[in-house]
DNA sequence: ATAAAATAGTTAGCTTGCTAACTATGTTGG
DNA sequence: CCAACATAGTTAGCAAGCTAACTATTTTAT
């Protein structure tokens, strides 16, 4: 058998690899909360970015709040749009772009979202300041960046 | 059409919503760079560890170092094992463990892999601080102890 | 004016996380 | 001692990210 340095004496990707494990169990930790209104983790995300930037955007424009690409977008558009708690109307000027809106059963899930979603993150954002959160924030929009960059150069 | 008062006003969700994101570019800038070698970014990823904890280990202990289940563990050795990067060899003192030991072909790998991250990993962390990542690991960690005790409550 | 390029969205199929349910082995308590 | 429980690993199938390749429009450039 071949021997091996051992990478921790050299690499350290500690913050990558938790990353990826907080992000699952803080996406959980909502749709576990949220899990009677019927919503899994990416449609509720989707709901709530709707919200925030107000019906009637786009697709693309959704799809690039929430930092996904269109392929991922359409699957969850669609089962929303089956489960009525959205529509895709064909925009009048560009009949490429569908816009998004709201339905009357939408209105009741959303506030029990809002609700839901302000508590959940109390609890999870909970011990730290918000200086704190500045700094996770910050670091994170770096490490995009850097990533990004480095993407563009490799690929 | 109902009217929603919109999300961001009660709810912030940034950090969260931007680790899933980070966590994918970063992950790809490494599997891109790494793309020559044939692995995958579940595979190198398990492959640096088992390096990193020392050959010879469990899956369960490397499945609890990667942070991931053992379902999503076992597809990803049954990959190295077909690529001949790895054999997994029942335990003689408890025939229901297997411990995972590297082969020939995985030497030259190894390096070339330790090489390569260890490079992305200076660009993806580069104009940061020492501190700051410190406080990014130390935010991770927080949030991710109170993921855990938010979803042990709601279940 | 129209042919070519760009853009919005979809479909198909991959990757890698998960849970639930299973097998096989090991441990323990009555 | 052995029945019940616990543990390591696997299999099957779901969730949600992705890219590549497609359609249908719109824009641009000759």
């Amino acid at each position: 058998m071949p021997t091996h340095k051992p990478f921790h004496e050299t690499l350290d990707l500690t913050v990558i690899g938790n990353m990826g494990r907080v992000h699952r169990l803080c996406r959980e930790a909502v749709t576990i909360a949220v899990e009677p209104l019927g919503l899994t983790q990416s449609r509720w995300t989707a709901l709530m970015h709707i919200s925030m930037r107000g019906e009637g955007l786009t697709q693309l424009e959704l799809a690039n709040s929430l930092g996904i690409e269109m392929p991922s977008l359409t699957r969850t558009l669609k089962q929303l749009e089956e489960q009525s708690l959205i529509v895709r109307r064909v925009d009048k000027h560009d009949k490429r772009s569908k816009r998004l809106y709201f339905t009357e059963q939408s209105d009741a899930i959303l506030h029990s979202l809002q609700e839901t979603i302000s508590d959940i993150k109390n609890q999870l954002y909970s011990g730290l300041s918000v200086e704190q959160l500045d700094a996770i924030a910050f670091g994170l929009i770096k490490m995009e960046q850097n990533a990004l960059k480095c993407i563009q150069v490799n690929k």
